[in-house]
DNA sequence: ACAAATTTTTACCAGTTGGACAAATATTAG
DNA sequence: CTAATATTTGTCCAACTGGTAAAAATTTGT
C-alpha cells in the first residue's frame, strides 16, 4: 500500500532525505526556468532519481512548487516580525534593511521562486497575501506610524516604505542579471551587496530623518 | 511565393494589421505567463486567428518574444536619457522617479516582461544590457557624481541610486498583485501610484539632499 | 475582370511532458 | 530469517505543443 508520501504521518529515513534533496532540486529549477518552465525530468535529473522515483515522493510537480511556496513564506515574513516596537526608529529600519539584503544575497533562489509566483499573479499564495502578509504590514506600519507621530521619523506613508524597502532589497537578487551587466567590473560586482547596503542606508537614514 | 512576413520589404496593409494585434495578444500572454508557459494557441485565441495563420507572420514563437523585447529596450531607456544635466539635480530625480512610475502605471505589461526575462538569466537581451543600457547607466552616472561634487547632492553610489529608482518603481507594476492584496480597501489601492509617487519624491529629496 | 500575389484554413506530425501502473528490489520489524 | 512494508525501476500512454505542407480563399495590381 503506498504510505501517501509527504503526509502528516511520521516519515522515514529514506522519505525525509529524499524529500528533502527534491525540493532543493525543485527550488533550483523554478526559480531559473519558472513553473511551466521547468519539467519533472530536470529535477529528477538534478535530484539523481528517476522521473517515477521522485513522482513517489510528489505525486504531482505542483506540489512540489506549493511545498517551496509554504516553506517560504514562513522565512519570508521573518524579518519584518523582528522589526523592534521598543528599538530606536532608524535604526530599526535599517536593521530591516539589512536582514533584507542579506537574504537577497544568501538565498536568491528562493527570492526569485517568489518573484515568479506574483509576477504570474500569485496564483498559489493569494490568501496568504491577503492574511497573514497583510496583517503583518499592518501591525507594523502602525508601528511605524506611532513613530512618525512621536517625531522620531518624518511624515511617510508607512505602507509604501515597506514596499520600497522590499523592492530595494529583493531587486538585488531578482535582478541581479542586470546588475551584474552594468557594474562588470570584477570589484563593483564583488562589493555591490555592501555598496548597495551603503547606499540604501544612507538614503533611508537621511529621508526618514525627523 | 512566401513573402518572408516581418522582412525588410515593404509590408502589406493587412500585415501590418496583423502584426500588431498579434504582438498586442503576445504581449499580454507573455507578460502574465512567462516565455515557456505561453502556448502559441493562446496567443492566436486572443489575436483572434489560428496558429497557423499566426505562424505565417511570425514562423516562431521566439521570432513574437524577440520582437516584443527589441521594441520594449528603446521605450525603457528612454526616461533615463531625458535626465537633463542642466537642470536642478533634486529636481530631475523626482521627474526620472516620476517618469519611471508612470510608465509601470501605464505599461505594465512591458515591465513584467522585461522581468520575466531578467529572472530567467535575460538570455536574449544580454548583449543590449552590457552594450546600451550600460553605457547609458555609465552616463548618467557620471553626470551624478558631477552633481556630488558640487555639493548638490548628498555623497552616493550613483549606480545604485539608480537601482533603487528601478527597483521602487518597476515593483509597481511587476509586484502589483502583492501591493493590491496588502492595500486592500478601494481608495488606498486608487491613489496607489500617487501614494508612491509622493512617498519615493520625499524619500529621495530628503535622502540626497546635499 | 482577371491573373498574380497574398492570406487563411484544413489536416497533419513528431517530439515532449505529466503522470499511471505493475513488477522488481531493498528495507525494516518481529 | 521471514513477512510485511517501503522504495525504485521499466514501460507505457494520452494530451499538448511547436511547427509543416499544401490546398482553398481572398485581396490586389492592372
Amino acid at each position: 500500500m503506498k504510505p501517501r508520501a509527504a503526509s502528516t504521518q511520521r516519515r522515514t529515513r529514506i522519505q525525509k532525505e529524499n524529500e528533502e534533496i527534491i525540493l532543493e532540486s525543485a527550488l533550483e529549477i523554478f526559480s531559473t526556468n519558472g513553473f511551466r518552465g521547468t519539467t519533472i525530468d530536470q529535477i529528477a535529473a538534478a535530484a539523481g532519481m528517476s522521473k517515477p522515483n521522485l513522482l513517489y515522493y510528489f505525486r504531482r510537480k505542483e506540489d512540489m512548487h506549493q511545498a517551496l511556496l509554504d516553506q517560504l513564506l514562513t522565512n519570508w515574513l521573518a524579518p519584518l516580525e523582528e522589526m523592534d516596537p521598543e528599538g530606536e526608529p532608524l535604526e530599526e529600519i535599517c536593521k530591516y534593511i539589512r536582514r533584507k539584503l542579506e537574504m537577497a544575497e544568501k538565498y536568491p533562489r528562493e527570492s526569485r521562486l517568489f518573484a515568479n509566483e506574483i509576477l504570474q499573479g500569485a496564483p498559489h499564495i493569494k490568501e496568504q497575501l491577503e492574511g497573514a502578509l497583510r496583517e503583518l504590514v499592518d501591525e507594523k506600519s502602525k508601528l511605524i506610524e506611532n513613530w512618525i507621530e512621536q517625531k522620531k521619523l518624518a511624515p511617510c506613508d508607512p505602507r509604501h516604505v515597506i514596499f520600497s524597502i522590499w523592492a530595494t532589497t529583493q531587486h538585488y537578487a531578482d535582478f541581479d542579471v542586470q546588475i551584474c551587466a552594468i557594474l562588470a567590473e570584477e570589484e563593483r560586482i564583488k562589493t555591490r551587496f555592501e555598496d548597495a547596503a551603503k547606499m540604501l542606508e544612507g538614503l533611508y537614514v537621511n529621508g526618514l530623518k525627523p
